[in-house]
RNA sequence: GGUCCUGUAGCUCAGUAGGAUAGAGCACUAGAUUCCUAAUCUAGGUGUCGCGCGUUCGAAUCGCGCCAGGAUCACCA
């Protein structure tokens, strides 16, 4: 909100400058106001003098030196105003802007960080996706981390969320699930079985068959076909997964069946509208879908000669789907071995007229867990994977979400159990949250002396003017900002990072000052200070519910 | 071989539309607590930003070419 007002003091001394004839109009939206980062540059600083001084043939700091001039006109924010280095004008502000930020943070409340610029459009956010083969694992836990945090950064700018999980039970992956469960129950029964080549390894197959046998005993020794094992096996899977999702704290909007796709013919018609535009053809029995006229290598099956459709073509259906149901954009949050499927249904959904360019993927790297400084080799075969579950018997969810959101999804991300286990020192969840429980305490502390948290009407904030405030006052400042900006790029870990930081000034400025203290601070800076507290537990709680972490007052 | 991602301090990683002397945490060392929570703070130092060339006032950031690691290239999902 500051920048943006300072902007529009800039673009309008600009436009003077044009106007005066000191500069022609080629930098408009060139330059850029930033914060420096290094102290004593100014709050602010603009490039616009060395933008300009290339298109107009002119030296930077005479360009400077006339900007500075017209800035000086201004006396709402601007301090003072430095040349500085190659042609940088640095721009300081009167301590009083960033004191009346505290004034913004009452005014919002809950609301401070958050925006509308989102306008209500609506957004699909799908995410975790996996198919009712056995427990979450870590990656999944990655995913579905990644995809709420994305899906509550867009709902604090004002976009209207939707949550989805497209899932498929039917199959080859569910014949072998079946069969993997009534081996495990004939295995129970001290029956003869046989245990698929491929089958599911885990435990949790064990624990289904022990529920199929206390419910139906031995009754299905003799059963002919897999169906009661798979549909045993999938209703608890899925109980599992979505208790797993409930203990992240993550409720989705839908789940939706690829089966629905089958059932309501939307497979047939995107195979019959490709037949129509000329983009499928039959070869050795099997359909393809013509994807080198979209530039790709070889065109691809996307109905085996088995007459079943590969991936592909129910990949398509539902995102033509998406598109139907009406929303303006989608978001797809993919593990980084299905970017191979995302080219061919991009081309897809060009065949079919539609703008793919509605369509987000977000494509995140693995997760690879340490345990002791070693790596733990994961295997989901072999069921040495962990799973989210287990991972959450072990740090909580508050843990669990803060590490899965540290890293950008571009980034490899590397899960140090120890780190993550360790509720002292080092752990930097504690330190963000341990932040907020401080400021709880000393508003409390403020009550019981009966000293009340003052009026922010009736207190003199031009009080606080230690460098340790003003900096806390302009981290606050910056909050909105980042919230946009990380919303704006699908990078929550931004967001977090900011968290961090914020956690960092208060804890200095904690060790530094004292807020209550009779005997050393006057009640005038007592009470300012006190409005500067409750303002920054406003801010950490905001940015902590943001990001679907907890807000505790005492730790 | 094609496509995508990554390569920044001993380790894990930030670095937003190219900006001034490249940052944080961990680890290591030494200190700080009669009083708002020491899950905190303060002070110590490290870099050919993988390599090379180019673009320009200016490059970790953009372009091209290499090198290394990961993912992926099915009539599996």
């Amino acid at each position: 909100m500051i920048l943006e007002q300072l902007k529009k003091i800039v673009d309008s001394c600009f436009k003077q400058g044009v106007s005066e004839g000191k500069w022609s109009n080629k930098a408009a939206g060139k330059y850029s106001i930033e914060v420096p980062k290094r102290d004593g540059q100014g709050d602010y600083s603009t490039n616009m003098a060395m933008v300009m001084a290339g298109m107009e043939k002119k030296n930077p700091r005479e360009i400077a030196t006339a900007l500075v001039e017209l800035l000086r006109a201004d006396n709402t924010m601007i301090e003072k105003l430095e040349i500085a280095g190659p042609g940088f004008v640095n721009i300081f502000l009167k301590k009083k802007v960033w004191q009346d930020v505290l004034q913004q943070v009452f005014i919002a409340g809950n609301d401070f960080g958050k925006s509308t610029v989102g306008n209500g459009k609506r957004v699909m956010v799908e995410f975790v996706s996996a198919n009712p083969t056995g427990p979450l694992s870590i990656g999944h836990g990655r995913q579905a981390i990644l995809g709420d945090a994305i899906a509550r950064l867009l709902e604090a700018t004002g976009y209207s969320v939707y949550r989805e999980y497209y899932f498929n039970d039917a199959g080859r992956q569910m014949r072998v699930l079946g069969q993997s469960t009534r081996a495990r129950y004939l295995e129970l029964l001290g029956k003869d079985f046989e245990f698929p080549e491929d089958g599911y390894q885990g435990e949790y197959i064990v624990d289904i068959a022990k529920a199929l046998q206390k419910e139906q005993g031995d009754s299905l020794v003799e059963e002919e076909t897999v169906v009661p094992f798979t549909e045993k096996a999938v209703e608890l899977i899925f109980a599992d997964i979505s208790s797993t999702l409930k203990r992240m704290g993550i409720i989705f909007d839908n789940y939706f069946n690829e089966h629905t796709l089958y059932d309501e013919g939307h497979i047939d018609s995107v195979v019959q509208e490709l037949r129509d535009k000329g983009l499928v053809y039959q070869k050795n029995g099997a359909v393809w879908f013509k994807t080198t006229e979209f530039g790709h290598e070889q065109d691809r099956v996307i109905i085996k000669k088995t007459g079943e459709p590969t991936y592909r073509l129910p990949d398509i259906a539902y995102h033509r789907e998406k598109f139907k149901r009406g929303f303006d954009w989608m978001i797809d949050i993919f593990g980084s071995d299905h970017i191979a499927t995302v080219p061919d249904v991009m081309a897809g959904l060009k065949a079919l007229g539609y703008d793919h360019e509605k369509v987000t993927v977000v494509l995140h790297q693995f997760v690879t867990l340490t345990r002791n400084g070693k790596q733990v080799k994961m295997s989901t075969r072999k069921a040495t994977f962990v799973t989210v579950d287990e991972l959450l018997d072990i740090v909580g969810p508050d843990v669990a979400r803060f590490y899965f959101m540290m890293r950008k999804a571009d980034s490899q991300l590397e899960f140090d159990l120890d780190l993550a286990m360790s509720e002292e020192k080092e752990n930097p969840v504690f330190y963000v949250q341990y932040g907020h429980a401080r400021l709880c305490s000393i508003l409390r502390k403020a009550e019981e002396l009966e000293n009340m948290i003052p009026d922010l009407q009736k207190v003199n904030l031009a009080l606080l003017t230690e460098p340790e405030e003003i900096q806390l006052l302009k981290r606050m400042a910056s909050f909105p900002e980042v919230i946009e900006s990380a919303a704006h790029d699908l990078a929550p870990h931004r967001a977090l990072f900011f968290l961090m930081e914020l956690a960092g000034d208060w804890h200095s400025y904690y060790n530094k000052h004292k807020v209550i203290d009779p005997e050393h601070v006057e009640q005038v800076v007592t009470d300012a200070r006190l409005c500067l507290v409750k303002a920054l537990r406003q801010v950490f709680k905001n940015g902590l519910e943001i990001l679907g972490l907890t807000a505790p007052d005492r730790m």
